[in-house]
DNA sequence: TAGATTGTTAATCGATTAACAATC
DNA sequence: TAGATTGTTAATCGATTAACAATC
């Protein structure tokens, strides 16, 4: 259970995904073959996935809609009060602040930092952008464990380096820079649009399969 | 070579973007040893991939970095001279017209559409936003491989649908619909912010790995 | 009880890594 | 030539699928 694969972690997020509008949708319980055909897997992988986990189904009956979706919030770790800082509010950063849902995921954003005089002091969501230079001070005082990287890629990994030395334990990286981080301090999340974008062109070519999962 | 893996194109984009850098910097030529240090995968995995589309490299020297660099742009399709539309210009579409480098990729963006009152008409970046009643015209007429669904999840698919039986063969899709469109008949990339974000955060509260590739 | 569906083990499949002969 | 490094085959590893006994 220490050593699930990545691509279970995604899966998971995916089953919460559709829990919940099944929950919506006023769906008491599903079967694992339902769940499946819903998603486009097979309904043994989902009940191997959950298995990583426990077991939170019951046999002849299939699993509790609500209760699955509550277990696998928690495993997520959507429960544990974590914060986040953004770094960098151009474009992107300005986007996820003013309209991403991060208590979605259980996130709370305590804090928006840019280096740019014209953007300091600027507002953004509920949120005023203080300077760089006050990053590590906030960051030392307040210890979120999330630090959301939407600066420009050279000055990701140096950013990086610095804030996994205090309280952070995660990044989502919204810069190409691949980030490598000394003796695994944190774990590490990219978005990278080019790269998708590519992958998207060659499947295009390709014409297919339709899926991307 | 009709059947490489999602995990091969999705590791020649990374290639793709470290060649780049590589140029950049001037290096001629690179070893996949050198490579794999760089990207931190093995030696092997890297030659493995790229012999899924050919010989690249030369015994006792490696590969030619430009050479390699302009092979892969081929290979992923970079120089097909695709053009795009994008439907949904709030948030994410407005940044992604905005800022986001499509002719990176080889991607021509065409036309941008949206179906408030109070978007049609306003610009975004060199465009004008057309209203959503004229996208199929649109389509059918400039016959656009790909398009950029920005839009809230719940015309997705009906869009999706409609788009795929003109000339769309490949879907950039930011909204957390599962789209699956009947007989593979084109191609879906989905970026879903949420499940990223839960999927970092599963890994945050484990600690590690730091790569997320 | 009988039917349904899980949890879990075993079999299969695919992807990654290792090894090495070919060759520049 | 000798050293380096590829292309490619074989071995290993991990992930997915199938099967089925357990059980609600």
């Amino acid at each position: 259970m220490g050593n699930v694969s990545l691509a279970v972690v995604r899966r998971m997020s995916r089953y919460y995904r559709h829990l919940n509008e099944l929950l919506e949708e006023g769906v008491g319980r599903i079967s694992s073959q339902a769940l499946a055909g819903r998603l486009g897997l097979t309904a043994s992988q989902i009940r191997q996935d959950l298995n990583c986990f426990g077991g939170f189904g019951q046999q002849g009956y299939g699993y509790n809609v609500e209760a699955l979706y509550r277990a696998i919030g928690d495993i997520l770790g959507l429960n544990q009060g974590l914060s986040a800082v953004l770094i960098g509010v151009g474009n992107i950063g300005r986007a996820l602040v003013n309209n991403f849902d991060f208590e979605g995921a259980g996130i709370t954003l305590i804090g928006i930092f840019d280096n740019h005089p014209d953007v300091v002091g600027t507002s953004a969501g509920a949120f005023t952008v203080l300077p760089a230079g006050q990053l590590e001070a906030f960051v030392s005082e307040k210890k979120p464990e999330i630090a959301v990287l939407a600066l420009p890629r050279e000055s990701a990994p140096e950013v990086a380096r610095r804030l996994a030395g205090l309280s952070v334990r995660g990044f989502w990286n919204f810069t190409s820079a691949d980030l490598r981080l000394e003796a695994d301090s944190a774990a590490v999340e990219t978005v990278n649009f080019s790269e998708s974008l590519m992958t998207l062109c060659y499947r295009t070519k390709h014409h297919g399969p339709a899926d991307d999962r």
